[in-house]
DNA sequence: GACCAACTTGACCGGTGGGTCAAGATCCGG
DNA sequence: CCGGATCTTGACCCACCGGTCAAGTTGGTC
């Protein structure tokens, strides 16, 4: 949905090389079998239970038994539909990207100016990571785990080139600083997470609200780029 | 060494909640045993070893007995000295925290006005996460594992609260825009933490000086304190 | 009602790794 | 040179957990 069409401006994700020939292959359990819709809805228990449980204790900590546990099924059913306890991750993971990027596309109007532009990815970004805190809090912590640092790195340059793209066209402009717009995406892509994580793990006070954290960090941000 | 005389900046962490008593424990080994010098600087063997493959691997991928390989040592020995691979992190923890407090009082001029002494403070940051790299790298990462959270989350809290207060005395001194001085604190340390951590990684290239990179971040932090 | 694929179960297996232990080695004061 | 504390070793124990499997159940289709 809402395919965004401008120049540099978040490229469909179906393109980028993350995501190839698989797509067929990740509905499928382990070999090449289907899923009926009751199957694709056990599924997505399994993918919830552990997200929930993942984000609670760590991904190393949660066993695959306590995964079954709160999903409500024998532990033999979990390698129906995943190969294994990493292949749930990279799934969780990839399917969390891509909604990212499409809500990030969604709030980014073409015909904005740049500064504009990436005002509203950041405070989409900042929406989208407080609604799928748990997530974004399991994410935030399994970078080290080196079954996973492949999936997890995957896709994440993506955002800093395209960002980086943005702001060297907003420089051209002469919107913002004319300083290493590597560096200033990396800043930016930064404040968004640094944010949402404070706000997540309640270092922010729980009397502030999506909404206003969403405007101060796009205030934040727009500051710091000039 | 340098104690920080100024009102609110970095209290000396011997105060702080979290050292109490437990600093003569803390050399001990399992019991109310000495150490000799030799001791110490085998114990040391141990924390820097570990230090190393925590960096690597995570925490949880290391085995105690890759830390006594790596260390020249045989498994049991590791229990002489640690009672827990929890407590060896520990250990780590606290030692690089005070390390970090000690570096930021050392580069902030008491005499200096409030934009400047975070400034100041800031660059510290930066180079002191850069120099211990493969520590912060460590930690980034291991937020997730209950039985470590503890000890992470235990001092964090003030710098977030030191900081706070020298923003807000920024404020009254009109050097800073008037937003929520707790937000405002919470973009700072993570302005530093983020690109400290891409710098870490290589997102920034190698050709990136660590000075270069201080400067733009205290360039970066100031801008958005306006 | 027979057949097949999708689905579900829980007992079972085997490797891994944290932690223990009994036996020394080394060092030092008396 | 005796005794005790510190230090060191590596074999051993065992709980735990990822993954397998054989046996079923369910549901749709011809």
């Amino acid at each position: 949905m809402v395919t965004s069409t401008a120049a540099n401006a978040l490229p469909d994700e179906s393109g980028a090389v993350e995501r190839g020939a698989d797509d067929a292959a990740a509905d499928a359990p382990v070999e090449g079998r289907r899923h009926t819709e009751h199957g694709r809805e056990r599924k997505q228990q399994l993918l919830d239970a552990a997200a929930v449980l993942f984000a609670e204790r760590g991904y190393g900590a949660t066993r695959i038994a306590d995964i079954c546990r709160a999903a409500g099924v024998a532990k033999g059913l979990f390698y129906w539909y995943f190969p294994t306890k990493g292949d749930l991750f990279a799934e969780l993971v990839r399917t969390m990207r891509l909604g990212l990027r499409r809500a990030q596309a969604a709030a980014m109007d073409p015909d904005a100016d740049v500064a504009e532009r990436i005002a509203q990815g950041t405070e989409a970004s900042v929406r989208f990571m407080a609604r799928h805190a748990a997530y974004f809090a399991l994410i935030d912590v399994e970078r080290a785990d080196p079954a996973l640092t492949d999936v997890l790195s995957e896709g994440s340059d993506i955002y800093l080139d395209d960002l980086t793209s943005l702001i060297r066209e907003g420089q051209r402009e002469g919107a913002f600083t004319d300083a290493d717009p590597t560096l200033m995406a990396v800043g930016v892509l930064g404040a968004v997470s640094s944010f949402s994580n404070a706000y997540r793990s309640g270092r922010l006070g729980s009397d502030l609200s999506v909404e206003q954290l969403a405007s101060f960090v796009r205030g934040w941000v727009a500051s710091a780029l000039h």
